[in-house]
DNA sequence: ATGGTAGCTGGGCTA
């Protein structure tokens, strides 16, 4: 089983982009997000003639998450796409049950600045979702969540630590609340494996940050203990980011044992 | 401290 997360920045946009990456990939599950698609212009017929049933959650203009689950296995189930406890208009969560795998996709708020409104929001958000992954994994023994968390954990996760030290995105809070969320029984699936140093998920569009590989690791794929033994690599597909009007984040990869 | 780019939208927000 290969599972993925890609933040694609316009589904509208990428959809060619995720298609072929789909082809070359052939990954059994995606969680998307920034779909920025309303639900009634989703592009479902290209989504299932590429052989994957899809849920998605979304929203005009910002936020949006899906999943695509290869159409061979048994329908999903439990959609959810809310956190409990927070009435959020913004389309960041989307739960589903693909056979005995619980799998949640999370677009985690940006922060846009340490002591901003959004920042503190962020907070709020971390904060109820680790009381709900919490909670699943007590329901489901094979979970994995996955997505855009906006947090580069360690310090080998951002190109310069010590000029991120503070920032959005690298904030001592920001961490601490992924820790917690790692401390409920979660593995970073990339941290499993060799790497090669300097290896990141996001390079902001500006001042050639891609080319300079001035990145950050925010995109991750965490997994329960039980599919932590069955995982056997992790990695981030730097490819599509080298393409023609590329998402600013790559995919991140994670694949097991049946 | 600011700006650089991209997407959505139709000026400004978000990232």
């Amino acid at each position: 089983m290969k599972v993925a997360s890609w933040n694609v920045n316009s589904l509208k946009v990428r959809l060619p982009q995720l298609l072929q990456w789909l082809q070359a990939e052939d990954p059994d599950v995606v969680g998307l997000q920034e779909t920025k698609l309303l639900d009634d212009n989703f592009p479902v017929d290209e989504i299932q003639a590429a052989g994957y049933h899809v849920d998605f959650a979304g929203q005009k203009t910002y936020n949006g998450v899906a999943v695509l689950s290869r159409g061979n296995g048994p329908e999903t189930t439990d959609i959810v796409t809310d956190l409990p406890g927070l009435d959020d208009p913004q389309r960041r969560v989307l739960a589903v049950t693909i056979g005995d795998l619980r799998f949640v996709d999370f677009y985690v708020p940006n922060g846009s600045e340490v002591g901003s409104d959004k920042y503190d929001y962020k907070l709020g958000w971390l904060e109820k979702c680790t009381a709900y992954i919490e909670d699943q994994l007590q329901q489901h023994e094979r979970f994995i969540v996955g997505g855009d968390f906006n947090i580069a954990p360690e310090d080998e996760d951002v190109h310069d630590p010590a000029g991120w030290t503070g920032q959005v995105l690298f904030s001592g809070p920001e961490r601490q609340a992924f820790q917690r969320l790692l401390k409920l029984g979660l593995t970073d699936s990339f941290r499993l494996f060799e790497q090669e140093p300097a290896t990141f998920s996001w390079w902001d569009y500006r001042m050639g940050a891609f080319r300079r590989n001035r990145g950050l690791r925010i995109d991750h794929i965490l997994v329960s203990d039980a599919l932590k033994d069955r995982c056997v690599g992790a990695r981030v597909d730097r490819e599509p980011r080298t393409w023609e009007r590329p998402s600013d984040h790559a995919p991140v990869v994670a694949q097991f044992t049946d």
